[in-house]
DNA sequence: CAACCGTGGTG
DNA sequence: TCACCAAGGTT
């Protein structure tokens, strides 16, 4: 294959980067580890799960974290923890009771993953959690990321942990307009941060970096150059491109649905009915829904046609939700049943304890009835 | 590879 | 109000 006839982008060597510019980030970026950790000695957040680093907590930590900002995490993790003490109690808890754990927090397919791998680690490794970066990056839920997080915090493996702080903290130091949302330029990242890795303490190192994106390299153009103990070493502050990088391609607009929400209620408790298992809040519970923004007699026709019993609905209002792809903008009628009055297979009338305690709602329907 | 999967803070 | 984006993974 020849290198001049193709553009750069389609070189053999290096996708992203020309072999001198590749030579060029590792001899910067193996400046980077020795104040970095110096500083994080000095600076580090006392977080729950850095002060008892056990295999089971780090793991817990970092799926929780996936997308997650440290502060949101942090009430969950202690609550989690505390309810689920180790891999069997995990491999064994209740879907509802898992879910409930993490309700509010999303990407609920994080908690069925744990505890899929839970019972894999159970069942595989006699409950403990390998210290093998194969091994881990195997298990549900623990992709490249989080394979090398946990195997460098919890077991001191040699290995790289790249999330979003990493990349922008990287872009910025070699001035890289190269679009971290490509996995081929997330792929030579890591392998340059591969290369920067300390002989030891390369938990601690990974975490330095991500800890440095999340308190001092900001993202949204606001890093707080003045405070970084890399500043002398960094490209993007000299060049002046730091507030503008990493280079992201942008998202795909949302789609907007209409739904027509119900509150269903009968002496005193409210229905509810469990999502399909796929897709969307996969699994959670949810006021009963139809697509469309029906009108008062079309709410009462639709129930109608349900065989319920029920006085005339009332309307409720509308709200809105905003997921990452899906707009939700909804119709809200409110409409007591007949004492004896029965409801289709599925719909369950909850005690308002029970709503608090027992049933994992997503946030569009949580603030709704916090609304009230 | 690109679409999908939540939520809340921030400017 | 609104776009951006977080300690990403799966399909």
């Amino acid at each position: 294959m020849k290198e001049t006839a193709l553009p750069r982008r389609e070189q053999k060597t290096g996708a992203i980067f020309s072999p001198q510019e590749a030579e060029h980030a590792a001899a910067l970026l193996a400046r980077v580890s020795e104040p970095l950790l110096a500083w994080y000695d000095q600076n580090a957040r006392v977080l729950p799960w850095r002060s008892d680093p056990t295999p089971y907590r780090v793991w817990i930590s970092e799926i929780m974290l996936q997308q997650t900002r440290v502060e949101a995490a942090r009430g969950y993790f202690e609550r989690f923890v505390e309810a689920l003490p180790d891999v069997f109690a995990l491999a064994a808890v209740e879907e509802d009771a898992l879910l409930k754990l993490w309700e509010g927090l999303g990407y609920y397919s994080r908690a069925r993953n744990l505890k899929h791998a839970a019972q894999i680690v159970v069942e595989q490794f006699g409950g403990r959690l390998p210290a093998d970066f194969s091994a881990l990056r195997k298990l549900p839920g623990i992709g490249e990321y989080s394979a090398g997080s946990i195997g460098s915090i919890a077991f001191g493996l040699r290995v790289p942990a790249v999330d979003g702080n990493v990349l922008r903290v990287v872009s910025r130091l070699l001035s890289s307009r190269a679009d971290v949302t490509l996995p081929a330029v997330k792929r030579e990242l890591t392998a340059l941060v591969a290369g920067m890795l300390p002989e030891a303490r390369v938990g601690d190192f990974n975490q330095s970096l991500m800890e440095l994106g999340a308190v001092i390299c900001l993202p949204n153009g606001a890093p707080l150059c003045l405070l970084c103990p890399l500043a002398g070493l960094c490209e993007g502050l000299r060049t002046g491109a730091a507030p503008s990088l990493p280079v992201r391609t942008a998202k795909k607009p949302r789609r907007v649905q209409q739904i027509t929400v119900f509150l269903l209620t009968r002496k005193g408790n409210l229905y509810l009915r469990k999502r399909p298992a796929g897709g969307l809040l996969a699994g959670l519970w949810e006021l009963p829904n139809i697509e469309g923004a029906l009108s008062r007699k079309q709410a009462d026709e639709f129930l109608g046609r349900l065989g319920i019993a029920h006085a005339p609905a009332e309307e409720a209002g509308t709200g809105h939700h905003i997921f990452t792809h899906v707009e939700w903008r909804m119709t809200l009628y409110s409409c007591e049943l007949d004492p004896g009055a029965s409801a289709p297979e599925g719909w369950v009338p909850v005690s308002p304890e029970d709503l608090t305690g027992r049933y994992p709602l997503p946030s569009a329907f949580l603030t709704l009835l916090k609304n009230l």
